[in-house]
DNA sequence: AGCATTAATTATCTTTTGTTAATCTTTCGG
DNA sequence: CCGAAAGATTAACAAAAGATAATTAATGCT
């Protein structure tokens, strides 16, 4: 179901946990396989839980008054994700989570993951790596808006993440940068353009 | 020098730490006091630090090669700053930090906290607890980028951090929404008009 | 392959923002 | 209390972005 040395390798804090810690975690996790244009999370929910992308793309969006969908995020493989506003906020979640791509998810229910956390402060590492890793995103991603412009903030997306790039309709790349498609497709022009 | 009294109250997690865990911690900070203007942490600088805002107001600011400043961050009384940069990148830092006011900050080495931390997992509890706090803040402000236009984001701070209005210049604030100080004048008189 | 749906681009027009510079206003040091 | 310096506002113009709609391109489905 999971494998273990492949998932050794890419998260350096798992060589300190044992066999045993290891198979004791993932006794509580689930996978949960998922479909393209599987919702797991909907706006409105309290669910709260902490998901893995094993495979697969997952994207979060708000709908406003009219219907319309907003990117707010994409996670891919090897990603963790889960609604902040119920996990941190205790509020129910303003997004709604749904797969891109088939995609496999490892969940654990958030109260039985702080339980863990209690019982075996080693599993601590992982959280802390993971919290730093999305930190560092947040906290590039806020300079950014606050430092670059519209076209700068793409030119940079499209380095950082070139294979999101092919692998997402651009209108949601588009709402990241806090544009609208439309704007999006006329910033690639002029790109286009002034390359020659 | 520390009033642990006051501390205790304001931060739960500290509870569960022992008196001489405490004295312990305390033992290998310093207290830095700064006057309005003094600069701690300079833009290039590789000084690994953690700083907790006992008393007083700091900015970060970006200085581009014209010499314009843009201010991307304020963190005042009980709170917690560091450069991600530094910190989390290990590259120099990009941003200067500075005292906006008469401030007392408590510093500790980021290389002693990791071994403070190895060595006394329960000081782990106020390491996720503050940086808890700033991964919700930091999702929070990313959404609002997408999500709100300038003026939007502009209420939302108004009534978010109504104490910082009064207590920096309105250019800062423009600068953390992303937008110029001209253009927030403007935003400030069309909601003003507004409303009659 | 062919049709229907969705995405991307283009066009047009309106609104907002950026830029620069001038004018008030406020603040602060002497 | 006055004058310098910094902050905020206003003005005028250029550039960019939003909104809406039409057109073209790409994708998916049977």
């Amino acid at each position: 179901m999971v494998d273990l040395e492949k998932i050794k390798q890419a998260f350096p804090f798992i060589q300190e946990l044992s066999h045993t810690d290891i198979i004791e975690f993932l006794r509580h996790t689930q996978l949960m396989e998922l479909e393209t244009g599987d919702i797991f999370l909907e706006q409105g929910s309290r669910k709260g839980c902490i998901y893995f992308v094993k495979s697969g793309l997952v994207r979060s969006y708000y709908t406003d008054d009219n219907g319309e969908e907003t990117t707010n995020r994409l996670r891919c493989e090897n990603e963790v994700l889960s609604s902040y506003e119920i996990d941190l906020f205790d509020k129910p979640s303003r997004f709604t989570f749904h797969a891109l791509e088939p995609t496999e998810l490892i969940m654990i229910d958030s109260a039985i993951m702080r339980q863990l956390l209690d019982k075996n402060p080693k599993l601590e590492a992982g959280r802390t790596y993971f919290m730093k890793k999305t930190l560092s995103e947040c906290l590039s991603a806020i300079d950014d808006f606050i430092l670059l412009s519209p076209e700068k903030r793409y030119l940079k997306f499209a380095t950082d993440y070139p294979q999101l790039m092919n692998r997402v309709p651009m209108k949601y790349i588009a709402n990241m940068l806090g544009i609208t498609p439309v704007s999006l497709s006329r910033i690639r022009k002029r790109i286009a353009t002034k390359k020659h």
